[in-house]
DNA sequence: AATCGGTTCAACCGCCCTCAT
DNA sequence: GATGAGGGCGGTTGAACCGAT
């Protein structure tokens, strides 16, 4: 046997909470806590309400750390840099937020945030401001989407991006994945961090370079097979493609990494990969 | 003043994982 | 080990709001 049912749905009410209901939860919580049994709690505290409508109402709005009202230029920016870094984690993202909830960053996003930077990539340049502040990098030359003749073709879009200012990790370069759609490259222009741990929008599936077969050397992304492969430009030490199995994950990546004599370095991923097929 | 379309955001839904039974 | 409720989470909905006409 279980537990025992949670609450009669037939006799629970629904709809927006009443002022009286708020200040009934409210005082309740404060003086004796949630008990750890939200399922409980409105029992307890008097209210014809199913626990679960009571645990979100004082999570997202009667809980007296919560902050209302606008956010801010520096919350915008860890919002978006957290979400390219990990996708629509939005309880994981609004844990970096004091006083903000996972339906308010969810919400924030959905209508305000993504039209913002959607704009801005549209026109191809981002403020030095925000560059400034290290969360969206530059993009340039973002190309058209691929003819509809060649369908079948693993997409790549090309992004280059300026880390010349206040890039001191990177793990905030990537693209916002949901809007790229389909694969994505990435060249970077400067000395890479000794740290060179990555994050994607599936951060459980590859989280380090040595998931990928590279190591780092004296600030150089290398590759594993370097020494075995092809020099074909006098610019690359190293040009290599290789296909990484993920164990578990039920899904592919086709990786190609270019290292450069000048400290740039290129990855190209499926679209299968970007979108976690 | 009335209407309409777009936006916001609180609340619900449904799924998944954990854990008590 | 099996079952099923509790808790948590992301996605979606719809009422309220707002601005344009």
């Amino acid at each position: 046997m279980g537990r025992a049912p949670c609450c009669d749905k037939a006799n629970v009410k629904r709809g927006p909470w009443s002022p009286e209901e708020d200040a009934t939860l409210k005082n309740y919580v404060e003086v004796h806590g949630t008990g750890g049994n939200w399922i409980a709690l409105p029992q307890k505290a008097g209210l014809k309400r199913c626990g679960k409508s009571c645990r979100l109402r004082w999570l997202n709005y009667l809980r007296p750390d919560i902050k209302h009202g606008g956010f801010t230029e520096e919350e915008d920016n860890i919002i978006c840099t957290l979400y390219s870094q990990m996708g629509s984690r939005w309880s994981l993202i609004a844990s970096q937020l004091p006083g903000r909830t996972d339906n308010d960053v969810k919400n924030y996003w959905n209508t305000k945030l993504k039209k913002k930077l959607l704009a801005g990539k549209s026109g191809f340049n981002i403020s030095k401001s925000t560059i400034n502040n290290g969360c969206v990098p530059a993009y340039t030359n973002i190309p058209t989407q691929p003819a509809a003749s060649q369908p079948c073709l693993p997409y790549a879009e090309t992004y280059n991006l300026d880390y010349s200012t206040s890039q001191s990790h990177i793990s905030t370069p990537f693209p916002i994945l949901s809007d790229v759609g389909c694969g994505f490259s990435v060249i970077s222009t400067q000395n890479l961090p000794l740290d060179p741990v990555m994050h994607f929008s599936r951060p459980d599936a590859v989280t380090h370079l040595s998931q990928l077969g590279a190591t780092l050397e004296n600030n150089h992304i290398v590759t594993s097979s370097r020494e075995g492969s092809s020099i074909s430009d006098s610019n690359y030490l190293a040009t290599e493609s290789k296909s990484v199995s993920m164990p578990g994950n039920g899904y592919h990546v086709e990786y190609t990494g270019n290292i450069l004599m000048d400290d740039q370095f290129s990855y190209e991923f499926s679209y299968e990969f970007v979108n976690g097929i």
